[in-house]
DNA sequence: ATGCATGAGGT
DNA sequence: CCTCATGCATA
């Protein structure tokens, strides 16, 4: 297939310039039902029943992609070729100044590693120097949503080949670095009472760090749970085993009244890895990588198992952690309604744009180059995990913004969440940009 | 919960 | 420049 880069240029640009009205007016959705853009089997609508599961190929999740949220009112241009609904975006307001106000003090290996790696470069004139505390959150026994009903229907196609040796040698989150030391500044402004944060990197770092090389690689079979000896054991699960314990996970730790940031915190002073309650969340919510799945699972689980066998899992897990971290970053952009959703134009017709498309379309919505490139990298890198049900396309076809729709699986379509993500990114599926040949196929 | 960003590792 | 993992900031 042709990729961008190959046909520089052409197609691509072509697509660009006439998806792009000039800079002011982008916006030309064409508001469609998702449902009919895609021959979704029956089977699709049966098994993701309650949760009218979004079939969509995109993400479905959230902000982007609402197909239920769908707004006539904007996008008023019928444009044939958008095969997406507009996403809504609500008044984003850009009016955040990270205002700080703590001394710095770096904490995380990574921080401090990056504080002196890294200086901050590319700060357009108005760079915000913003040191983030990291507030720990409350266990808010129900703030999060004591209870997530959903029933996920059961995954039915066994252990994605592809992923089958997940945790891939490409890149193991080096367990810890933390090794060296940074002592943290104990200090403990937030809630736990008990927490010798001390202990947060020394020891505990120590059990991951195997785990960094250990990726059990091959596929053996894969004990799901206790499998590797080693620090990790992400062998080869399958999607129901993540699928069950992402919701056994997220029970039973709203049972326990911890947050999502607060596990992140425990996997640190627990394992000497940490991670944000951003991670968490996608975790629970199945939004990660396959392997990403794989490798987190292993530390979830211990962390799990830590939590339901101590007696005051409180204390143990909610370790104050405030680091403030000195880099600084560049401010958030905030895009516009139109402008995002010219960008969700451009990239149906070219998902991966090269320089001068980049260039042309940064020009053209006014934006900056980087803004759009990052922007396209993490819009590829959602549809990735997101959906792409039918990835079938990517195997006898044209990618789905390539061309027209209407596919039939020649399989039962992929209906878990998980399985959607995590086929398509098993499939390592790429996209395609240059044919603008609709409904070829 | 998720949009935009960073940075490591690859090409 | 990309992908991927990950996180800050924010809706």
């Amino acid at each position: 297939m042709c990729d961008v880069s190959e046909s520089p240029g052409s197609e691509c640009s072509e697509l660009v310039r006439s998806v792009c009205p000039p800079a002011p007016g982008p916006e030309a959705l064409h508001l469609q039902e998702p449902s009919l853009l895609f021959n979704r089997p029956s089977s699709f609508s049966s098994l993701s029943p309650p949760q009218a599961q979004t079939f969509f190929p995109f993400a479905a999740v959230g902000g982007d992609f609402r197909p239920g949220e769908v707004q006539a009112g904007d996008f008023s241009q019928p444009k044939p070729w958008y095969p997406f609904p507009g996403h809504d975006y609500m008044g984003q307001v850009a009016g955040s100044h990270p205002a700080n106000l703590s001394p710095p003090i770096a904490e995380t290996r990574e921080q401090i590693r990056m504080a002196e790696v890294k200086i901050e470069k590319e700060m357009r004139g108005e760079d915000y120097g913003e040191v983030k505390l990291q507030q720990p959150q409350f266990p808010t026994p129900g703030a999060s949503g004591l209870y997530y009903p959903t029933p996920w229907p059961p995954s039915f196609w066994p252990g994605l080949p592809h992923v089958s040796a997940p945790c891939g040698p490409g890149q193991a989150v080096p367990a810890v670095s933390v090794s060296s030391s940074t002592p943290p500044s104990s200090t403990s402004p937030s809630l736990s009472p008990s927490p010798p944060s001390s202990a947060f990197y020394s020891g505990a770092s120590a059990q991951l760090a195997p785990a960094a090389h250990a990726h059990t690689a091959g596929r053996s079979s894969g004990s799901s749970s206790g499998g590797c000896s080693d620090s990790e054991e992400e062998e080869n699960l399958t999607t129901e085993e993540l699928e069950q314990f992402a919701k056994e996970l997220k029970h039973k730790r709203i049972t326990l009244g911890f947050t999502q940031a607060d596990v992140g915190l425990a996997l640190g002073n627990l394992y000497g890895k940490m991670f944000s309650q951003t991670t968490i969340c996608r975790f629970e919510a199945l939004q990660l990588s396959f392997k990403n799945m794989c490798k987190l699972k292993p530390l979830l689980q211990r962390w799990l198992n830590e939590a339901e066998t101590s007696e005051n899992p409180q204390d143990m897990y909610k370790i104050e952690r405030v680091f403030v971290d000195t880099r600084k970053r560049k401010r958030r952009t905030s895009l516009e309604g139109s402008v995002r959703t010219a960008l969700e134009s451009y990239f149906m017709k070219c998902p991966k744009p090269n320089t001068l498309e980049i260039t042309h379309i940064s020009d053209d919505l006014g934006l900056e180059r980087d803004v759009v490139r990052v922007w396209f990298c993490n819009r590829r890198q959602k549809g990735k995990r997101l959906a792409l049900p039918l990835d079938d396309e990517t195997i006898e076809g044209p990618a789905p913004w390539a061309g027209g729709p209407p596919f039939q699986l020649s399989f039962p379509v992929l209906t878990t969440p998980l399985g959607e993500k995590w086929l398509a990114k098993g499939r390592e599926q790429d996209f395609i940009c240059s044919k603008p040949s609709y409904g070829s196929n």
